[in-house]
DNA sequence: TTGTAAGCGTTATCAT
DNA sequence: ATGATAACGCTTACAA
């Protein structure tokens, strides 16, 4: 059996009130010697504190949820892990749920989180759709939550993004540097607030470069790796001579794709994915992409979740944004008409 | 504020300890008129039980905590999402720890899952030293601890495994059907089982096929890409036609490197990977590998842990191993000396 | 057919 | 300096 406070008391002939006031360092006024007592007792009896028991009464159990869309996506595996480290040096624990991009889980992730007592949220799956819902929720149940990379416009809540327009206006940008002037551009789900704001990034650097923006040029797609030959085929008809991906794994199966129906990259047409995964950089023709503020972006949220939970007193709202970064490969080159 | 049990009986009229009986479906007397007046005020005041104070009492959390290696290796991510959607549906909830392979990591996350309250535990990360441990952690807290993907050989609990010496095999086997000899091997850190298994699938397909074992062809690497070049170095030195990595990410270094140096696989020399992540096939030269049994391996973790959770009962240890499968691709072809 | 009360392991308030 | 005791939200005998 666990050792309990009542344990200790008893082994010490202490009271259990007294033994979990010099256990959790509070003020008192015991005599040192009760107080080496207690500590040695639990040592030897291997104390630990029950959290359910202590969470149940101080409404605290030093444990954060963290929904994802998809734990898979090496970027989010990424964050996640980050987040888990910095949360473990604060003596926190990690809830994970990965949503697989159903909105509906989102409601039922972060009840059942609450269910279980968790301090916070963090939540990186915003359609949209749910996010008002959840955030309300969480505000009756007087917990902090944190959009993460993904925010709601409509929402008045606290997140922490990368600067996702920025990252579509620097790629193109990148690209129209190169001499391109007919770039496709091939976005993740248009419900996502992510999605739109590369597509925003990509008609701001358009417009800056006195481009027009053509509605052929651009294709929806998910963030997994495209399977589908239709959309590239589609923008290559059109002639584009680069593609911006919204994400890594688009451009995966964009440069699959081409090898299988015989073009060269970036011979045949440039390539700019978005996020740097790992793999980014070994493939056969090293991947341009857009690397995202991952660790500011762990960093960010935890440290802000630990303030909100130092004192939550409506807090002003913070919306953070961290600046994405190019790094320039080998899929993109310049373009001479 | 939150709708607690005392909210439902104070709104019904109806005593706390009926409503519980009501709202759990538990064996009870009570009349149909009273079952549908709780019914209807839990569900108008969006009652949901405080799953702490149940623990508390239960000792059932619904909650599984999962000890791992690495989010970031994708082969774990899958095993995890998988986990979770499993137990999600079983309205299982999941920790996550990450042990970025400090086994130190391992004793103290068991800890403070349990202080957490968690049902049970599947811990994929046993490097050996701390593997003994934990069981008898668990073993004292009563609760079922199954050991994934990787065993540790002297200890006797529930381990659910892919048959890592068979993958180790099948590669050797299918590089030596090729007509190879001469066949390296780059091994994860021996300190695990999982890559002593590999190694010792890479001998017996040796010895089967009448070829002495050099020791000179064995380099030791850890699970990550490989990114220095004197293990692949040495090795093509000692004239090797073809190399087994125990992992894919490691076979990425491979490629990369060999591609940096002027070498083309599978000309200069066959390579075969073991996990099949999903870059595999997107690589210039898409890779031979061994595929995990991803599916099988979850599932059965789940379905063991909600078995040993139903009646706990110091139940015969269970050790399944499922069978990997070879996936040939480009990376390995034949040899004709 | 329903309610009372003890108890899970803690913390917090108030006595002594 | 230290100890009772109520309370957190729930389950579970046991009464009524």
């Amino acid at each position: 059996m666990r050792t309990t406070l009542k344990d200790i008391a008893a082994y010490t002939g202490v009271s259990i009130a007294s033994v979990s006031l010099i256990l959790n360092n509070k003020p008192h006024r015991l005599s040192n010697d009760t107080c080496e007592k207690v500590f040695k007792a639990a040592e030897e009896l291997h104390y630990r504190p029950n959290v359910l028991a202590k969470g149940l009464i101080t409404n605290r159990t030093l444990t954060i949820g963290l929904i994802l869309p998809d734990i898979t996506n090496a970027y989010f595996a990424t964050i996640a892990k980050q987040i888990q480290i910095q949360l473990q040096e604060a003596d926190y624990n990690l809830f994970l749920c990965n949503t697989n991009d159903y909105p509906e889980k989102e409601l039922s992730y972060v009840n059942s989180l609450l269910d279980r007592g968790v301090d916070g949220i963090i939540l990186a799956t915003a359609t949209g759709s749910s996010a008002a819902k959840c955030q309300q929720i969480m505000l009756k149940a007087s917990r902090p939550l944190i959009f993460l990379d993904r925010t709601s416009p409509g929402v008045a809540a606290h997140s922490i993004c990368p600067d996702h327009e920025l990252g579509g206006y620097i790629a193109t940008k990148h690209l129209i540097e190169l001499g391109h002037r007919r770039i496709g551009c091939i976005t993740g789900p248009m419900s996502l607030q992510s999605s739109k704001e590369r597509f925003f990034g990509y008609i701001r650097a358009l417009q800056e470069a006195g481009i027009s923006f053509n509605p052929e040029f651009i294709q929806e797609a998910d963030f997994r790796i495209l399977s589908d030959y239709s959309k590239l085929e589609t923008l290559l008809q059109k002639n584009v001579t680069a593609i911006f991906a919204h994400n890594d794994l688009i451009a995966y199966g964009v440069y699959q794709q081409a090898v299988q129906h015989g073009f060269v990259i970036p011979k045949d047409f440039s390539l700019v994915g978005c996020d740097d995964l790992p793999f980014s950089q070994l493939m056969a023709v090293p991947l341009t992409t857009v690397v995202q503020p991952i660790k500011e972006l762990s960093e960010g949220v935890v440290r802000l979740m630990l303030e909100l939970l130092s004192d939550y007193k409506e807090k002003k709202i913070q919306t953070i944004k961290y600046a994405p970064q190019l790094v320039v490969r080998s899929s993109t080159a310049e373009y001479h008409n």
